[in-house]
RNA sequence: GGGCGUUUAGCUCAGCUGGGAGAGCAUCUGCCUUACAAGCAGAGGGUCAUAGGUUCGAGCCCUAUAACGCCCACCA
């Protein structure tokens, strides 16, 4: 068993080891506990047919930090993980893969035997995800791990379209829906995107029926010409006025339609004459219903022609176009042709034209489903962040329309409908009813459709639960805290798991959303699999670690907002897991004798108030302490990256390149009980700063710890309790002290630099200071000595003791003089104090500009005064000295 | 046609309730100093998109404009 941490920060030696022993520990289970107030996050759940990606990665990392960091503060975190059975993705996936190895439909293979190539997918790859999400340190408790398919999300289901339906909230509508030809189903509205493509407007000429001009109509699909029933205009149209009643030809053709007057028409557009198709456009279904109007079809389900396009039967759609815009331009009735931009919709899943279209579908009546989720936005039981988004989850909701759920595929739910085989009556159960209620028959068949996959997903913060039981896990973990979630799936999802829960249980299913964003490429674009621009985030892991991956992903993001995938970016994450290895790896050594074994230590049984502290002990405490104060207000705050980036500063800034530096001279040094001391706030630091980095960087943190010294009971990090900020360790005084020190040093090193003197060079010092900062540097003498490499230090009384040949730096109560002989640099020093002198000289300006303005004096508020007359006074001090400093350098430049 | 976001250092981005412009990377100069060169020390670099307004005070609030991006919308 190694004593120290390895010479070399090697995150792939210990992440997978980690996970395992915290998941055979069960670290990650939630247990019911009435002592403790329960947290819940559920996770989104990935698709099986899913590879893990950079979207998950940030996703997943957002709530391991949430989960985590709730956890030690006492919660019982629950964070439930799961998968999701996908339907159109899977099948499609399956379908396709049963073609490439079997050369066969999945028609040919029937129902069932489909079914059990899509449970072997499932076995098979619904794992995989699974893998990778344990590859990124998610600590989610995976006995409770559910899949939107498995028996108890099944009966949630059945449950929930029983209850819907004989509310009379869900019903069987003939209505125009959404049809992918390609994947061969319907699709709700959310699954269909707009997109402007170029295209044409045709005029056409439809002659009238009495042998008049007729009417022109402008259309950019003439190929649904065969299914037109009317031509509408607009009743104030004068245009048109006559010919309303009327009659007009369908060219070629030759069916006789009417003319309609309806409000639907823009007299404005096109020729302000419509033609009516109501089998292939929503708003022509409309008038058609207004009108009593026949709906003619004349499209088959895969985008080819059917029997009333005639002699263009069987062509696909875009074939007949071309052909029958010709064959109609032969016949003279083309009358011209524009270019348009045309708004087509695309299938979310495979991007083919959607085709409008007339069938039996189920459908979800949403309106009085949506008032409570406006409601509970609006009265903040439901709250987003960031805010704006709120705006967006309500704009949908409050202009909803009904959801078609039924789906033509096999991978899903089945509908839970019978239909009697004799009379037809449809019987909504959980299970085939024994006997007709209508004809007392008993044969029936059940409804071949399958539910919308969001279907299920809407009922997954209560039925990953247990619900419609009434079980204690609902009762303790519902309603969930937290839904982490990318923006583009608030209308999929988020929206309507408020709406089921508010249904169902009654109760918003989370208190807060947290929207985030998209992972981008370098240059910006979206992430996807046919640009080839994706990342894998399991090679990120292999190759900087899941730590670095993690906290990469959390740096400098703001929530609801893209971030780019950046390399440099990962590989400052890295260095900071580096940094930190080390240092722990410095500490660990200054604890341990040669065998490995721990030293003596101060006992800090007490807390670290009760040691004999130095300045800097006490400066690093309270450093400390006030960080965890504000990285907690920033969790609280669902500030995520502000916190990322304290402990960054943190550890790196004020732990590493203050504190341990400012120690190594008591750790080398012969006092033995100043040593104990020593080791003690190293390891009390140490340990508090790893609490708090453990959310983000969840293994180092954990490895590290294993090697710390730990009290009675102490097992993980991850069960650690969360730093608190303690009254005790506020030490101003000592802050002030300390800071007034690292100002002098840096003032010291910046003379060095200048002077191009070496680091090693030891140099002396001359220090003319008054006030509070003379006492700070009297009693830090060795900061500067230790810090700026200084042999000895001189405290002036006055200007005459200070000897002629020497740089000098300025702050405020302060004057520093560093003799250097041959390598002394007047013309670097006196550009430096010019340049000072110029910045003090504005300061000056500016404070003094703003303490005459007689309304800021009488209106700012008192303290803001005061502390502006303060610094007038400094920056004036300050600039005095500084003058009266340039004009010697003055003077010895210019020899 | 509506709505939203972004515009801050060369690049990528932070900047909490308005009170002296920040980080990482890149650049320049020194350093292999016994935790760390995946490092240390020092330095340079910004009219916070533009124009108005509110305010004692604006990167932050209001109005308008521009560029880029996104979402929603049933259009022939």
């Amino acid at each position: 068993m190694e004593k120290n941490l390895a010479k070399t920060y090697d995150p792939k030696a210990f992440e997978d080891r980690i996970y395992q022993s915290w998941e055979s520990s069960g670290a990650f289970h939630a247990e019911r506990d009435e002592t403790k107030k329960p947290f819940t996050i559920m996770m989104p759940p990935p698709n099986i047919t899913g590879q893990l990606h950079m979207g998950h990665a940030l996703d997943q990392t957002l709530q391991d930090v949430l989960t985590r960091w709730k956890r030690m503060q006492g919660y019982s975190a629950l964070w439930l993980p799961g998968t999701d059975h996908a339907s159109i993705a899977t099948e499609v996936k399956v379908v396709e893969k049963l073609r490439q190895e079997e050369g066969k439909s999945k028609e040919e293979i029937g129902r069932d035997e489909f079914m059990k190539r899509a449970w072997a997918w499932k076995e098979e790859f619904g794992g995989r995800i699974e893998k990778q999400v344990r590859k990124l340190g998610s600590s989610c408790d995976w006995e409770r791990e559910r899949f939107t398919m498995d028996d108890g999300c099944n009966k949630a289901v059945v449950e929930h379209f029983i209850r819907l339906y004989n509310k009379g909230l869900i019903y069987k509508g003939h209505r125009i829906i959404n049809w992918c030809p390609v994947c061969g189903t319907s699709l709700s509205d959310a699954e269909v995107e707009h997109v402007d493509k170029n295209g044409k407007y045709w005029y056409f000429r439809y002659p009238g029926a009495d042998g008049g001009e007729g009417i022109v109509v402008a259309t950019s699909r003439p190929e649904t010409m065969f299914g037109d029933v009317a031509i509408a205009v607009h009743p104030d149209d004068e245009r048109y006025k006559d010919m309303v009643g009327k009659k007009v030809i369908l060219p070629i053709v030759g069916r006789e339609i009417p003319v309609i007057a309806d409000s639907y028409p823009d007299p404005e557009k096109g020729t302000g004459a419509v033609k009516i198709t109501p089998s292939h456009d929503p708003n022509d279904f409309e008038v058609g219903q207004r009108h009593q109007l026949e709906q003619l079809s004349c499209i088959n389900d895969d985008a080819t022609m059917n029997q009333l396009a005639g002699i263009y039967e069987g062509m696909d759609r875009y074939e007949c176009r071309k052909a029958w815009v010709s064959d109609l331009e032969a016949a003279g009735y083309l009358v011209k042709i524009e270019e348009k931009v045309i708004p087509t919709g695309e299938c979310y899943r495979c991007h083919s034209v959607i085709e409008p279209m007339i069938s039996d579908q189920w459908f979800v009546a949403m309106e009085a489903l949506a008032k409570p989720a406006i409601e509970a936005a609006k009265k903040g039981n439901l709250i987003h962040v960031p805010d704006r988004f709120e705006k967006i989850y309500l704009n949908w909701l409050e202009d909803i329309r009904d959801w078609c759920i039924s789906r033509q595929l096999w991978w899903g739910h089945r509908i839970p409908a019978y239909y009697c085989d004799s009379c037809g009556e449809i019987v909504v159960a959980a299970e085939a009813p024994k006997i007709c209620p209508k004809c007392a028959k008993t044969h029936f068949h059940q409804d071949e459709d399958v539910l919308d996959t969001w279907f299920s997903s809407a009922l997954w913060p209560f039925s990953t639960l247990g619900w419609p039981e009434k079980t204690e896990d609902l009762n303790y973990f519902y309603p969930t805290d937290v839904l982490v979630t990318g923006y583009d799936i608030i209308f999929f999802w988020v929206v309507r798991m408020v709406v089921s829960g508010l249904e169902e249980m009654g109760e918003s299913p989370f208190k807060y959303v947290y929207v985030h964003g998209l992972v981008r490429d370098a240059e910006g674009r979206k992430m996807s699999k046919s640009l080839g621009n994706g990342i894998d985030p399991l090679e990120v892991i292999d190759q900087y670690g899941a730590d670095a991956l993690r906290f990469m992903l959390l740096s400098g993001i703001t929530a609801g907002n893209d971030m780019r995938f950046k390399m440099d970016k990962l590989e400052s994450a890295r260095n900071f897991a580096n940094k930190l290895w080390n240092a722990s790896r410095f500490v660990i050594m200054n604890l341990q004798d040669e065998e490995g074994n721990f030293k003596a230590m101060a006992d800090a049984g007490q807390g670290a108030e009760a040691l004999a502290l130095k300045d800097e002990d006490k400066w690093i405490l309270s450093t400390i302490n006030s960080a965890t104060a504000e990285i907690t207000a920033n969790l609280d705050k669902f500030e995520l990256s502000l916190a990322a980036q304290k402990i960054y500063e943190l550890i790196w800034n004020e732990f590493c390149d203050w504190y341990i530096e400012l120690v190594k001279v008591r750790l080398y040094g012969q006092d033995e009980e100043d040593k104990k001391i020593c080791r003690c706030v190293l390891v009390l630091a140490l340990k508090d700063m790893l609490k708090l980095l453990h959310p983000f960087m969840p293994f180092i943190t954990e490895e590290i710890w294993s090697f710390l010294p730990k009290g009675e009971g102490q097992g993980f990090l991850m069960k650690e309790s969360w730093p608190v900020f303690r009254e005790t360790l506020r030490f101003a005084e000592e802050e002030e002290k300390l800071n007034t020190a690292m100002e002098a040093i840096r003032a010291i090193r910046n003379i060095r630099a200048e002077a191009d003197a070496a680091p090693s060079k030891k140099l002396h010092a001359i220090i003319l200071a008054s006030g509070k900062e003379a006492q700070a540097l009297q009693s830090g003498q060795q900061y500067l000595k230790n810090m700026a490499n200084i042999q000895e230090i001189c405290f002036a009384e006055s200007k005459q003791q200070v000897p002629d040949e020497v740089m000098s730096a300025v702050m405020n109560h302060v004057e520093i003089y560093i003799p250097l002989d041959d390598l002394l640099d007047y013309k670097a020093e006196y550009e430096r104090l010019q340049k000072e002198k110029a910045r003090l000289e504005g300061e000056v300006k500016r404070t003094e500009g703003k303490l005459q303005n007689e309304s800021f004096v009488s209106k700012a508020p008192e303290n803001v005064v005061g502390a502006e007359r303060e610094k007038l006074q400094k920056y004036k001090d300050m600039l005095e000295k500084v003058c009266q400093r340039l004009t010697v350098v003055e003077a010895k430049a210019a020899k």
